[in-house]
RNA sequence: GGUCCGGUAGUUCAGUUGGUUAGAAUGCCAGCCUGUCACGCUGGAGGUCGAGGGUUCGAGCCCCUUCCGGAUCG
């Protein structure tokens, strides 16, 4: 089988997992964060940097690489790999998220989505078919069926609609699916009903798919709501398979998501608050741009390995920043990104151990919860 | 020495026939950011309008004196 999972060793106390998933371009170790590069580059890092700060898998984006330059250059290139310089694992995200966020421009049916491009006002149309097809020419080792997302908060007559069409839409994607060097992952709605995201669950655990998507969460409900969310559906998910916690998140977040039994994540945040001036640290976060900085010779986070850590301090990083120098934004990136794949390398240490309670109690130490 | 132009937020500048609490940009300070339309967004602080006097119900604006900077003529 192309994409085993393995389960390596399960938390005793917790039921988090530590898992190894094959793909064709290498495992990847779980749980694990995915920092994301929508268009084809994780903003501010190359390539080689993300090798060094022990990135194993990327996501890239559908929507946004079908507009500009189109997937079938990217296929003309050799694929998404071979175009970006990335020979590790890449996820692709179909397209569905960016219905939802771009909600002013669209115009949902059974059919597809049609839409306006933020780029030139073009009118375009996305469904599984379509998203399938040019996920197939970007050509990731994972790809994500067509889903339709809803906002926080949605009454339960949308979240159900938006639910039912997702795994009607999940069908067309697998039917329209013809490479089997790609895993497509399913996508568990639902809003914040438990009862639609149980049901939702349930519908889709037996189908023959390599791993789950959850989606629909972070989106402006409060954690708890999220964290309950996740405790009514992944018991509902097979546990011989990953889980993907879809657009997540915060440092505490991921603890969280791991202790509740999800096993990948992807989050734009990371990067994005770098490049607005806050870096992580394990005290939470610090706006590096703050005049508090301006004279603070150390490091972003003592004992931090980064390149960032290693070489330059606070007030450097600062005064780039202010300057409008591009190499603030890349130091902050490179904390961040690195920050998160260190926390994720602990997090799967700790539950080796059968010790990730210990481990998150540890951490809540240096930054209550919710502090994020 | 004469004439002309200018002096308004830290900076560069707007400011209507004299009419509410003098604006913008930028800088400064802070907050925000969760499947990226995001080196972004939002907010805040900051001004004895060079100084003094006068006219007027009311002056950044009009008049007088003066200081400072620049241009120009002798």
């Amino acid at each position: 089988m192309a994409f085993e999972f393995e389960l390596l060793h399960t938390d005793k106390k917790t039921g988090a997992r530590r898992g190894r998933l094959h793909t064709p371009h290498g495992a990847i170790e779980t749980p694990v964060y995915m920092p994301v590069g929508t268009q084809a580059s994780v903003k501010a890092v190359s390539p080689d940097e993300l090798l060094d700060l022990n990135a194993q898998i990327i996501l890239a984006n559908t929507y946004h690489l079908h507009l500009r330059p189109g997937e079938d250059l990217v296929q003309k290139a050799g694929g998404l790999h071979r175009f970006m310089h990335w020979d590790r694992p890449i996820l692709t995200d179909s397209g569905g998220f960016q219905v939802f966020s771009l909600a002013a421009l669209r115009k949902i049916t059974e059919e597809g989505v049609r839409f306006q491009s933020h780029l030139d006002g073009s009118a375009r149309f996305l469904s599984p078919e379509t998203s399938i097809g040019i996920q197939e020419k970007l050509g990731a080792d994972i790809i994500m069926q067509f889903d339709e997302c809803t906002a926080w908060p949605a009454d339960e007559k949308t979240a159900r609609e938006a639910s039912e069409r997702t795994i009607r839409w999940l069908h067309r994607c697998l039917d329209a699916k013809t490479r089997d060097d790609q895993a497509l992952f399913p996508i568990v709605q639902g809003a914040f009903f438990p009862a639609l995201r149980a049901s939702h669950a349930r519908q889709i655990a037996g189908l023959p798919v390599p791993g789950f998507g959850i989606g629909g969460l972070s989106v402006g409900e409060p954690k708890d709501v999220m964290y309950d969310m996740l405790d009514v559906v992944c018991p509902e998910l097979p546990e011989a398979k990953p889980r993907y916690l879809m657009g997540v998140g915060t440092p505490d977040c991921l603890i969280e998501g791991v202790l509740r039994g999800v096993d990948m994540f992807d989050c734009v945040l990371a990067t994005r608050v770098a490049r607005n001036g806050t870096v992580f640290t394990r005290n939470g976060r610090l706006v590096v741009r703050n005049a508090r900085c301006a004279e603070d010779l150390a490091p972003l986070e003592e004992g931090c390995d980064c390149y960032a850590c290693q070489n330059f301090s606070r007030a450097y990083i600062r005064h780039l920043f202010k300057a409008g120098e591009i190499l603030a934004l890349r130091l902050t990136s490179l904390h961040n990104l690195r920050f998160l794949t260190r926390l994720m390398e602990d997090i799967r240490a700790a539950i080796e151990q059968d010790a990730l309670t210990d481990f998150a109690e540890d951490f809540y130490k240096g930054s209550a919860r919710g502090t994020w």
